[in-house]
DNA sequence: TTATTATTTCGACGATTATCGAAGTATGCT
DNA sequence: AGCATACTTCGATAATCGTCGAAATAATAA
């Protein structure tokens, strides 16, 4: 088990807005949009807090490897790493 | 979903130190000491970080729920919540 | 009682972090 | 071309965090 691998993970989940982030792109990946995932310029309004902050925190969810993103045009779309969410899951034993 | 409640159990767990001490206690969960817990002045030896930094991450896992810690004599033992457990592997969706 | 061991509390230090405003880049619209 | 929109980068600030050494507490051993 690659302990810093994990910790990062959860480092990038550790902040209650970026939590609430990366759970809407999951919602929306569920969603199945025309897109595949997720608009950032639309989830945003829900939160009130800047767009650098957005920005900081996509990208540290990116590097804890929970998302990916990619431009279309001028809009940003997230979508979720599922494999990491596997992992996720298997972290820490059924009791 | 109390995004709160689960973003401090991410941050108990985002540090590379605390995260490994979390899944020793797991282990020694399992191994069913008759203590029915962990040693902590055990598995100390195995981190290179002093006593009062244990103290202090072993406090951090208790604020957020994920252990709780008795003093046996002048030993003190951690154990797993196991609720929180099951919650943790309840916060993200199968996919 | 004195010494040793296990753990906690305190105070401090350097490092990291969340957030912001301002400016920058890039795309699309008129 | 000029403007608006979506997002990023930069620089700064206040707050939080991990760690330590030293001192305190508490329990056991000699």
């Amino acid at each position: 088990m690659d302990v810093k691998k994990y910790s990062n993970i959860m480092k990038a989940l550790s902040h209650p807005n970026r939590l609430e982030l990366f759970l809407e792109i999951i919602k929306y990946q569920e969603k199945d949009y025309e897109t595949g995932g997720c608009l950032i310029s639309e989830i945003v309004k829900y939160f009130n807090i800047g767009a650098p902050t957005i920005s900081h925190h996509l990208k540290e969810l990116s590097n804890a490897g929970l998302i990916t993103t990619e431009k279309r045009g001028k809009f940003l779309i997230a979508k979720l790493n599922k494999d990491v969410i596997h992992e996720l899951n298997g972290i820490f034993p059924k009791l």
